[in-house]
DNA sequence: CGGACATTTGACCAACTGGTCAAACTCACG
DNA sequence: CGTGAGTTTGACCAGTTGGTCAAATGTCCG
């Protein structure tokens, strides 16, 4: 067994493989879709040695999921309620439609669970994540208070922004399919900043 | 074997118990997550007599996606080109939040199927539904061209649309769990409605 | 080198899954 | 009622799947 002394070479190069190759498979399957088998194979491993570094896919795919979520929180946390209201959304905006266009496997990895009813996820969600909508609520109420951006409900922005922008990785098939030869990432930034410019630009 | 004939009463009560228990099923599980078992039992059949009335699991799934697609297509074709710009369109983003709202396990269906990659529905995106999004973008360019709407890309804009009332029945859960008390419907229609009354009132 | 520990593997298992089949049962209708 | 078609079921099967295990192999370090 993989013991709790610090990691050899060879535990650390498979573990980052077999976490990688989950990826691609969770992502592309969900939790039941996808098997060990596959994982493995992935990974370029044999099921038995892939179960001797995790003990089960319920264990790849929570470790993978706490893994990715802070990277994929990490814009929502770098919000600063000191800068300019309006270019901290709109560059919010942006970096999250960047993440998508890079990490479309991650916000499927999400997307899969949360459509299916986050079972592994709802102890996250109601907790760490609550807290971080909870902060950045206040922020936005504070901007709207101040009347730096035009008054609309604060979390109803917030997921229309994870909405808008992951769109564009969950639904990629469907977005490819109806925009070819065009790309949907070509337009879409400037699609996103005039939206929420206008939204969002104090009307008095 | 259920015959060519007209269906007899107690096939029609049947196939309908079975649509409706697969969609429970499919729509929490997806179509790998889903069992036979899982749905018969849903149905209050036995396997063996879920499959006398439909050959196999997938063919229950594409019966059940392609009964279901008109219905969910329907508010798009109902936009009128001879109505009033903006009322269509508000009037449209209203309709399809309402069907998240009365109708999550169909969005979610859907949901599951195109994030993974909709393997059983390229198909029908590539044809039907690329011609139908094909002409809403022609009503919408014409109503930019006429200065009615604020020239914006229109299948981004129609994505958006997509995206941000499905939001509301995909994620619901994690919607639920962030917004909780507060009723997730109780908000939205107003703050849609802001949102694309805003983005599309011309600004000349 | 040699031994301790880490890694890998083939064989295996029990549970589950989609699907089949013949036999039994039910129902409509003359 | 009886009879033929429609319906239901228990038993069964083969393939898949998550996971185990003992034995074999590789690696590191004194």
């Amino acid at each position: 067994m993989a013991t709790d002394r610090s990691p050899t070479r060879i535990q650390k190069r498979n573990r980052a493989n077999i976490l990688e190759a989950a990826l691609d498979v969770f992502s592309q399957n969900g939790f039941r879709g996808a098997t060990v088998d596959q994982i493995a194979s992935a990974a370029g491993l044999s099921k038995p040695n892939l179960l001797y570094y995790y003990p089960s896919k319920e264990a790849i795919f929570t470790e993978l999921l706490s893994k990715l979520l802070a990277t994929w929180l990490a814009p929502l946390r770098d919000i600063d309620p000191e800068g300019d209201p309006m270019e901290e959304i709109l560059g919010y905006v942006q970096r999250k439609l960047q993440m998508s266009q890079d990490m479309p496997r991650e916000s499927r990895l999400f997307a899969n669970e949360i459509v299916q009813g986050a079972p592994r996820m709802i102890d996250t969600l109601s907790t760490e994540l609550r807290e971080l909508v909870d902060a950045t609520e206040v922020i936005f109420q504070d901007w709207m208070a101040a009347g730096k951006i035009a008054s609309v409900h604060p979390r109803h922005l917030l997921f229309s922004i994870w909405s808008l922008t992951q769109h564009y990785a969950d639904f990629e098939v469907q977005v490819q399919t109806l925009m070819t030869p065009e790309d949907p990432f070509a337009a879409a930034p400037e699609f996103l900043d005039t939206l929420y410019r206008r939204m969002l630009t104090p009307t008095t």
